[in-house]
DNA sequence: GGTCATGTTGACTA
DNA sequence: TTAGTCAACATGAC
C-alpha cells in the first residue's frame, strides 16, 4: 500500500499497538526481506523494546536500546498486531513476539519491502539513501530550494525520493491533477505562484490521505485517485482519463484539464 | 498465459 | 551531474 499517507497510517498503528513492550522473540519467516544478517538482527531485537517511532518519507524508524530498526514497505507491505499465533497473516515475513504474549507481523507479499538496522536516522537518510526532505514536514522554502535547478519532468521530480521523500505514483497523479499540471511539464519551468499552489496541494492531498488512512476507494470523488482506470472520465470536465508512462510508472491524467504550465507558455 | 500492480536500484545512454 | 529508459527483484489478481 505504501506511500507517505499509508506509512503514516502504519506508524499510528504501530505506536498504538507495539510501543514500550519488551520483545521476547523474533522469527524470520523469510530472510529475503532483511537487509542485515539474520543473526545480527535477531540478536539486536531479542529482549529489546520499541521506544518510539519516526517516519521520513516512506520509511519508518523505530528506536531501540541502541540504534533503530528501519521498516520499508515496498509495494505490498503492511503491519498486523494480533494475540493468537493462529492469526498470523499470509505473507508474514518477520514476526515479533512481545512479553505480553501478543505479536506483530511485518507483512510483505511481493517482498519489495526491506527491514534494516541503522545506528542513526541521519546516517540512513543522508548517507545510505540520500533521501530528500519529507513531503509532510517540509516548508515552502525547502520545497522551492529542493526543486531549483531541476530540469526533470514534474511527475518524475515529485516521485524522486532524493528530492522530496514520500510521494509515489498515485499521489503524484493526484497532485498534478489538482494543480492542473501536465505530468510532462518541466519542473524548472513552473512559475512561482504555481509552485506555491503545488506545495499547498501536496500538503492537502497527503492530509486527506492520512485522514482516509490510505484507503483509496474512500477518497473524494473529485479526486483523480478513484478514477485511475482505463475508460474513466474526469470528474471535473467529463473528458477521458488517459494513461502515460513516466519514470517507469504508469500515471493517469486528464489531457483536457492538465496542461503544460510554465513560464514561457504563459498560463 | 499475458498483463498489471501504491517501490527501489543499478546499468546504460544522452 | 542530471535525467530518461530499461531490467530486475517476487507474488498475486484479473
Amino acid at each position: 500500500m505504501p506511500e507517505l499517507p499509508e506509512v503514516e497510517t502504519f506508524k499510528k498503528y504501530f505506536d498504538k499497538t507495539s510501543l514500550s513492550q519488551k520483545i521476547n522473540n523474533v522469527f524470520i519467516r523469510d530472510n529475503r526481506v532483511l537487509n542485515v544478517q539474520e543473526k545480527i538482527f535477531k540478536k539486536t531485537i531479542r529482549s529489546n523494546i520499541f521506544y518510539s517511532s519516526l517516519r521520513h518519507g516512506k520509511y519508518l524508524f523505530v528506536k531501540l536500546n541502541s540504534g533503530f530498526i528501519v521498516f520499508h514497505f515496498g509495494m505490498s507491505g503492511d503491519l498486523k498486531y494480533f494475540d493468537d499465533i493462529k492469526e498470523e497473516p499470509k505473507h508474514s515475513r518477520i514476526l515479533f513476539e512481545f512479553e505480553n504474549g501478543n505479536f506483530l507481523s511485518y507483512i510483505s507479499q511481493r517482498m519489495f519491502g526491506k527491514v534494516d538496522l541503522t545506528n542513526t536516522i541521519e546516517d540512513f537518510i543522508i548517507n545510505k539513501k540520500n533521501l530528500g526532505i519529507d513531503a509532510l514536514k517540509m516548508n515552502f522554502e525547502e520545497f522551492k530550494k529542493s526543486l531549483e535547478k531541476r530540469t526533470a519532468l514534474a511527475k518524475s521530480a515529485l516521485m524522486n525520493q532524493n528530492i522530496i521523500a514520500g510521494i509515489g505514483n498515485i499521489y503524484s497523479d493526484e497532485i498534478l491533477y489538482q494543480t492542473r499540471l501536465h505530468p510532462k511539464t518541466k519542473i524548472n519551468e513552473v512559475n512561482d505562484s504555481k509552485l506555491r499552489e503545488i506545495f499547498e496541494t501536496i500538503k492537502n492531498v497527503l492530509k486527506v490521505g492520512i485522514e482516509k488512512k490510505g484507503i483509496l476507494k474512500t477518497y473524494p470523488n473529485d479526486f483523480i485517485i478513484p478514477h485511475r482506470k482505463k475508460g474513466e472520465l474526469c470528474p471535473r470536465c467529463g473528458g477521458n482519463i488517459e494513461r502515460l508512462k513516466i519514470a517507469q510508472r504508469h500515471g493517469f491524467f486528464c489531457p483536457n484539464c492538465q496542461i503544460n504550465h510554465n513560464k514561457t507558455s504563459g498560463d
